[in-house]
DNA sequence: TGAATATGTCAGTTCTATTGACATATTTCA
DNA sequence: TGAAATATGTCAATAGAACTGACATATTCA
């Protein structure tokens, strides 16, 4: 897939803008202090969810086209420069790919010397993955812009957001992964 | 892209939280209290929305896959019932795609009912987009089951977490959309 | 009236993901 | 020890979602 890069138009935006205050004084009923309930759509969340991961995906985009990599790389790389040592099966399981989809991807990260495999020492089916110097390099790259995205969302909010943000979204995720 | 929703391998899983609080330890320093820094790569928040979306996608996901619909039906769904009357140019800004991709998507929902199309009032070059009562519908049905997912979250957090995790979302997106 | 705009469409391509089948090496267990 | 299970890899076919580029139509605006 390849991704739209082009510049927003910013008329469309503040109509956007307009549409969207509107849409939301009409169909999201001011929330109860105690309990939250289920029963009617939190399009609040839903949408800022939605905007967030757009924004934060398209940063990385930006960078990766240089290197003629997409998404899947990138996805690849940053869980095999943060748990340096993983096995495939655990990187699938992370990525909820099959292996299928894996292979073209990591074979590319492979032959460019961005990851390189080595056979497990307990287990020598297993190949477990490792960045090398060049795989480190671009995921620290990419992870940097995308802290700079979240420093100046922190700068607009109140102390303690990092936290709560943090909590929030490992609420949200299934396994909470981050504790 | 068919997605993939196989069961996740729970033994696996418990290796992977294994190895993040690890890596977590390793790599990610601890947070000064005030101003925070662009320097260092916010790994906490970085993970933390990739698996919030990801699982939170996954709902509609399952949803979809009875009406033979992708992702993409989705969000073009999405915000025709949440604004209608929205353009086709304020839909492609709000997706980032452009026509010839949305094109396929929005004939198919516009073959099956899920949407209709009225000239503009005042632009009658315009093609405005509505849902139908379908469209309606199953947009609802979708909404709320990614709204249990928060209400679950909203359960395990303090009071006050749906401002503070809607506020973050929206100041980490580009344009703060929602305010 | 002519340029700009909003939308639609055709054709070809790329990237990411899927299912299914099968192969190889290694480990585990009866 | 030998069979079954596991970890990984690979081939083939297909689907879904995006892209670029080119061109057409209707409508509005200057």
């Amino acid at each position: 897939m390849k991704r739209n890069l082009r510049p927003v138009r910013r008329t469309s935006l503040s109509l956007e803008r307009a549409r969207m205050d509107q849409a939301l004084q009409r169909q999201t009923a001011p929330q109860p202090a105690g309990r939250e309930p289920a029963d009617e759509p939190m399009f609040d969340l839903i949408e800022a969810l939605f905007f967030a991961y757009r924004d934060f995906v398209g940063d990385a985009d930006r960078l990766l086209l240089r290197y003629n990599f997409g998404r899947a790389h990138h996805r690849v790389l940053y869980f095999v420069d943060r748990r340096p040592g993983l096995s495939v099966a655990e990187l699938l399981d992370l990525l909820r790919i099959t292996k299928q989809s894996l292979s073209r991807v990591l074979k590319e990260l492979l032959d460019q010397a961005y990851i390189e495999q080595r056979p497990g020492l307990a287990d020598r089916r297993q190949r477990l993955l490792f960045p090398t110097e060049a795989g480190h390099a671009l995921a620290l790259e990419i992870a940097l812009v995308q802290s700079e995205r979240f420093a100046r969302a922190l700068d607009r909010l109140p102390a303690g957001a990092r936290a709560q943000g943090a909590a929030f979204l490992a609420a949200v995720s299934d396994s909470g992964e981050i504790p």
